[in-house]
DNA sequence: CTGATAATTTTGTCAGACAATCAATGAGAA
DNA sequence: TTCTCATTGATTGTCTGACAAAATTATCAG
């Protein structure tokens, strides 16, 4: 991943870089499809060709960029089988977050239960970009607990890559809020430290964040590579 | 990942250098842990430094070389705890693997089959080498008819920083043979449909080779880097 | 032998260059 | 007019050479 745990040290030329399109991805001043040039970047940022490349390397890695062998980069944007295909993977390892993270979310259920204490005002209030920002934090949370940072490096890319559909359905999809069950289900099999039953729900919400997604309009999705 | 469909174009120079890099890890000309320098490959293979560094960082994506900054790159050696980390991924992705492959490989399990056969030939025989080239076979028939692209690479991935370790325990334990049973044991529950014995025998089997691998002496492994 | 300092190596980044490839454009053919 | 194809322009892939910052190694004093 881009980040870091220690990011004491002065952030490197390609991390500037880096964390600028990042930036300007989830502020969506760059969409999904849309391609970058280098020069656009070189100029703006005042670096070279070298850096510029790099962190369009290293995006792709993190799974916020695409890159085609002399078609340059765009920002990466998912087929419906793309997404079928992430939705798959996602469910395996966020079911596996649960089981790993279970033993010490049990123990202490303390913060769990916070958070899906505001989890259950925001719906209840319909703030829906505060629901989204905790709907994040209750995955990762999961992903931190679980003690496995290749796990959440993994689950991190495959989030890089759903962030721009993620969004639309959370701004489009009133439907998320009912997805909250989920996440009431979900804590109530960790307190009650019941496996089989967390693994179940976290496999049904994924599920559902699939059909939601999968229900936005043909335009948000690259044509598919195969006919 | 560094291998794609289709290979007809001239391969460009980062590949030349990935693939060279790569059959030198694999030919065990270098061993994990060994420090690569971009002077080496520039004079070696007569090639700029652009062209190696690129290399570096894709096969760092790849999961065989690890980087550090300003320290360069490395050949990956997994700690202990990585290794246990590693695992817990591979063994619910190699699930998921079987689970998605299931259907077509019941429906048509002539491969499959002679697969099996070839393998309990090379166990009856003791070929160690041949043993683990099947067994590799044999694992990348599930990914393949799962027709999940990024569970293949995802599994990819965790194979090429396990190449090392998977070697050593080819070359040093006899027990290997003995994970035969396993597969006998998978392929008859894809034969008879049996989604959960399958699952169960794929994780079992996962669960298996991480033993052994952890059976390895000390000298294999990074230190930990969190004591 | 130990620790501090200097010399050397290596990486990160920059600048400029050129060929190969892709994208767009316009001319000619149907 | 519309389609096809060659020309043009832009962009990427790669090379060369350079330099500062960081890391590694060698050197030397205590």
């Amino acid at each position: 991943m881009t980040a870091t745990v220690q990011e004491t040290d002065s952030p490197s030329t390609v991390e500037t870089v880096a964390d600028a399109i990042t930036a300007a991805v989830r502020g969506g001043r760059l969409v999904p499809g849309q391609r970058l040039t280098e020069s656009e970047f070189t100029g703006r940022l005042g670096v070279s060709r070298s850096s510029v490349r790099e962190a369009f390397r290293r995006l792709t890695a993190d799974g916020l960029l695409a890159a085609e062998p002399h078609r340059g980069v765009t920002v990466r944007q998912l087929s419906r089988r793309e997404v079928d295909n992430l939705f798959e993977v996602r469910g395996a390892l966020e079911a596996l977050a649960v089981q790993l993270a279970l033993p010490a979310l049990n123990a202490a259920p303390a913060p769990l239960l916070a958070l899906q204490a505001e989890l259950d005002a925001a719906a209840g209030a319909g703030e829906m970009n505060r629901f989204s920002e905790l709907n994040g934090r209750f995955h990762r949370m999961f992903r931190l607990y679980a003690e496995n940072p290749l796990l959440d490096e993994t689950l991190t890319r495959l989030s890089n890559s759903l962030y721009w559909l993620q969004f639309r359905v959370l701004v489009d999809r009133a439907e998320v809020f009912e997805t909250n069950r989920h996440h009431q289900l979900l804590t109530a099999c960790i307190t009650a430290d019941d496996a089989a039953g967390a693994d179940a729900a976290m496999r049904e919400h994924v599920e559902t964040a699939r059909r939601l997604i999968q229900s936005l309009p043909d335009d948000h999705f690259a044509p598919a590579a195969h006919p």
